[in-house]
DNA sequence: AGCACGCCGACT
DNA sequence: GTCGGCGTGCTC
């Protein structure tokens, strides 16, 4: 009897249990959210499904269930759930420990990681709409409407529904919330909310023949004699019987074939649709990838050199002992095969793997070498591609269709549960880290974090890398694997230094170019080669420099440039906030011959134009690739030789093999390293390095020639002896002594307001309290950063440098968190937004 | 982030 | 008055 009333109770128990959960919603607001789940929805709900909320007045976000529990919360009420969207989580509980993980390192929100990390096609918002209200006739004309209301209601009974613009744009009015209010008042209209149209999956239309037939020799006999005098009908017969012969098995049968297949080659639709109608074939719909290719893929189709297997097999070997190797291959050294490896290696045990690439254009390139060696099995995960594409690779993921995805930066966040390697190639790439909008995550180094929830590997490749790289690799905090040969026969190019300061003198420079470059151009023109010249064009900052001795005005305080401020006739230091007036004669030699160096310009190409009038030019830069494919047209007419001469940017450092091209030239290399940053030299170091690897492959060796007035400094030396360890020798102690990464965190903080009094003052305000909490030397500023005003807000900003040894990074970062809420609660400071931009690069 | 509310100043 | 422009507060 008690196991009896034990088992009512129960029941009765359970039905009245209410379930409460915290969702996820893609909101800048720290925190989650409790809703209540509807009883409908009480046995479905998982952690990781997607769920429809309201959440403010009207508005309707996708949100994910981070949290199920029975507390309903005490100061408010919960709001219902809109709806669940799915049986079967869309993210599993590691992406949600991991975004977790990503919201609290780089200080921003849950809201804002799950924003960045779902596909848009996966998130659906809500858009609000007007309509007329349906039971309205009667008391119509007892109501008195103003102009406006009479011109929204007539538009309103042609249309079923109006969105806030169109009605906007109607009335010539930007607020038309009065109006609406009015009008919902007279209860002539409706509001109502319509969410946006989703993923839709891609579906071919395909025929099969009935299985009727398929199996009875003599029912098709019969459906021939039939068809005897409807020839059309016939073709359509025999055609489909070329493709599907009626001895394939029944599986081919079922699979059909493609509509349009059957169709081409004048077959008239209107026959095949009788056929449907008289139940021979049938119609049928079947979904598709977006992403099958009809590349012919071998498993294999390369050998690895005795370098790359010794490679290969190190990093292996280390891989039982750290978490993250370094593989430090020069150009051209062949690290893709090893990868490729790799990845083959895994995939055969069943696991999943990530190759993490930079957002850049030489994606084309890798993918497609990749989709040669992994054909289908291979996801895609790049910006290019359209939100349908994004949300098919996350449900393949799921599916288990791919196990291998190449994406850039975003694709951490992919539904991922058995990593067992990711790859992150051209680590130093500053492109893995995002900076607007929030959250300004590192994919490099989250991908580690990844890897470790995932008890997977992570293989860090490039030819040149970062400072904080090698150094936990010679820490042995990383593994390293060194390969220090160029595949095959290929040799390294050889560096010419163009001396401005010599030619200048000599007064043989035209322009930008000295006439060591033009010498050595005219000869590769004369022989038909073809030329690449790399203008950076980044650091357009405006610094000093003295013609003579060619010294540039350092800040005391930080080891960078000073730049130039023409309105102030200052120059500044702007990561410390020194300021001095313009010297007249040059500090270090006396000479009146100081200048400042002003900004560069894209008239390399006109330049060239005018000296090599019979060269065919093309520029290569963010202007001339904006569209899809214009990048890809510019490197095919390069590749058939239609361009003598690429002037880029930073594009043609990367990836990019071409035969014929034995010279580069490299500007504005005294600008690179003059850059206010105290990365300029390791940025210096990596874009000539990359960009000198385009010069010659294969037999010829390639040469590159440098312009620049600091001929004969020590980096300039590394540089050209291909030496990267005495590089990061030198450079390791300016970080050192200079309390930088590797050796410190660095979190920058802006401030930003539309009015410059307040920020001014705000940031000082916080600047104080930040030194008073953790010391005067590990907060440098406030200071005005080089852009001063973005889009009228004005900015300030702070860096806070906190050692690494010993310190909670985490506890520091919720005081800089506490402190900026207390200076936002002052009513004086209350319009300041506070960025927090944590591993700032 | 969006959205509504409320206050202020300009213009009819 | 009416309309547009912010600044401010709130979102389960």
């Amino acid at each position: 009897l008690s196991q009896l009333i034990f088992k009512e109770d129960a029941s009765d128990f359970q039905e009245r249990i209410t379930y409460f959960v915290d969702v996820i919603v893609p909101v800048p607001i720290p925190g989650t959210f409790t809703y209540r789940v509807p009883n409908i929805h009480a046995d479905a709900i998982q952690i990781g499904c997607r769920v429809i909320v309201q959440f403010g007045r009207k508005k309707i976000y996708t949100g994910i269930i981070a949290n199920i529990h029975q507390r309903p919360p005490e100061n408010y009420r919960a709001k219902y759930i809109i709806d669940l969207l799915e049986n079967e989580p869309s993210v599993n509980q590691k992406q949600i420990a991991f975004f977790y993980w990503v919201a609290s390192y780089y200080m921003s929100t849950i809201g804002e990681v799950f924003n960045a990390a779902l596909p848009s096609g996966l998130k659906l918002t809500s858009e609000s709409f007007v309509q007329l209200n349906p039971n309205l006739d009667d008391s119509q004309d007892a109501i008195e409407y103003s102009e406006r209301e009479k011109l929204l209601l007539e538009s309103l009974s042609n249309n079923d529904k109006m969105s806030y613009d169109e009605i906007s744009n109607l009335l010539e009015l930007k607020q038309i919330h009065p109006v609406l209010k009015s009008l919902i008042q007279k209860e002539s209209i409706l509001l109502f909310e319509q969410v946006k149209d989703k993923f839709q999956p891609k579906k071919v239309k395909k025929i099969k023949l009935s299985c009727r037939y398929f199996n009875d020799e003599s029912a098709l006999e019969k459906l021939f004699e039939s068809l005897e005098k409807k020839f059309k009908q016939q073709e359509v017969l025999l055609k489909y019987l070329t493709k599907i012969p009626i001895d394939s098995g029944r599986s081919i049968n079922d699979s059909g074939i493609l509509k349009s297949e059957l169709l081409s080659e004048n077959i008239s639709p209107s026959s095949l649709s009788t056929l449907i109608k008289n139940e021979v074939f049938e119609a049928f719909e079947e979904q598709v990838s977006r992403f099958e290719s009809n590349i012919n893929f071998k498993k294999k189709v390369f050998a690895l050199s005795e370098n790359q297997l010794e490679a290969k097999s190190a990093i292996k070997d280390l891989f039982s002992e750290k978490e993250v190797v370094l593989l430090h291959g020069i150009t051209g050294s062949g690290k893709t095969e090893i990868y490729i490896e790799l990845i083959q290696e895994q995939l055969a045990l069943g696991k999943q793997v990530l190759y993490l690439l930079p957002e850049i254009a030489l994606t084309t390139q890798i993918v497609s070498r990749l989709m040669k060696v992994f054909g289908n099995e291979v996801g895609v995960f790049h910006s290019k591609h359209s939100d349908n594409e994004r949300v098919e690779v996350w449900q393949g993921i799921i599916s288990g269709k791919f196990k291998f995805v190449v994406g850039v930066r975003s694709a951490i966040f992919l539904p991922f549960n058995d990593l067992a390697l990711i790859i992150v190639d051209e680590e130093h790439e500053s492109s893995y880290k995002q900076y607007d909008p929030s959250p300004r995550y590192n994919a490099r180094d989250s991908a580690i974090v990844l890897a470790h929830e995932q008890g997977a590997k992570v293989l860090l490749g490039t030819a040149t890398p970062a400072l904080d790289t090698y150094y936990n690799a010679l820490n042995g905090k990383y593994g390293m694997v060194e390969m220090m040969e160029r595949y095959g026969n290929a040799t390294l190019p050889k560096f010419e230094i163009a001396d401005m300061l010599d030619e200048r003198k000599k007064k043989k420079i035209k322009g930008d170019f000295t006439s060591h470059l033009l010498d050595e151009m005219e000869a590769r023109l004369d022989k038909g080669e073809q030329v690449i010249l790399f203008q950076n064009r980044r650091g357009y900052s405006p610094y000093l420099t003295c013609n003579d001795c060619n010294h540039v005005p350092q800040c005391e305080n930080c080891s960078v440039s000073l730049t130039y401020h023409m309105y102030s006739d200052t120059l500044k230091c702007h990561y410390c906030g020194f300021q001095e007036a313009v010297p007249q004669i040059c500090t270090a030699c006396g000479s009146a011959a100081v200048k400042t160096v002003g900004f560069g310009t894209e008239k390399l190409e006109e330049d060239i134009k005018l000296i090599f009038p019979q060269a065919k030019t093309q520029r290569m830069d963010q202007d001339t690739t904006r569209s899809k494919y214009s990048y890809q047209s510019i490197i095919d007419r390069f590749e058939k030789g239609e361009t003598d001469v690429l002037i880029g940017t930073q594009m043609v450092s990367k990836g990019l093999d071409f035969d014929k091209v034995t010279l580069v030239g490299v500007f504005d290399f005294d600008r690179m390293i003059h850059f206010p940053d105290f990365r300029s030299h390791e940025r210096a170091f990596q874009l000539v390095t990359q960009v000198s690897g385009r010069a010659g492959r294969k037999n010829n060796q390639g040469k590159v020639v440098i312009q620049t007035a600091s001929a004969g400094t020590p980096l300039l030396n590394n540089i050209i002896s291909h030496d990267y360890l005495s590089f990061y020798q030198s450079e390791i102690i300016e970080r050192e002594s200079f309390h930088y990464p590797p050796f410190y965190r660095l979190i920058k903080i802006i401030l930003k307001s539309k009015d410059k009094d307040v920020v001014e003052s705000a940031s000082i305000q916080y600047g104080k309290t930040l030194k008073a909490e953790f010391g005067e030397q590990r907060i440098l500023g406030p200071q005005e950063p080089m852009i001063s005003r973005i889009r009228n807000a004005y900015l300030r900003e702070l860096f806070v440098k906190i050692e690494k040894s010993d310190v909670d990074i985490s506890k520091v970062k919720k005081l800089l968190l506490d402190k900026s809420n207390q200076l936002t609660k002052d009513a004086k400071y209350k319009s300041v937004r506070v960025i927090f931009d944590v591993d700032p690069l």
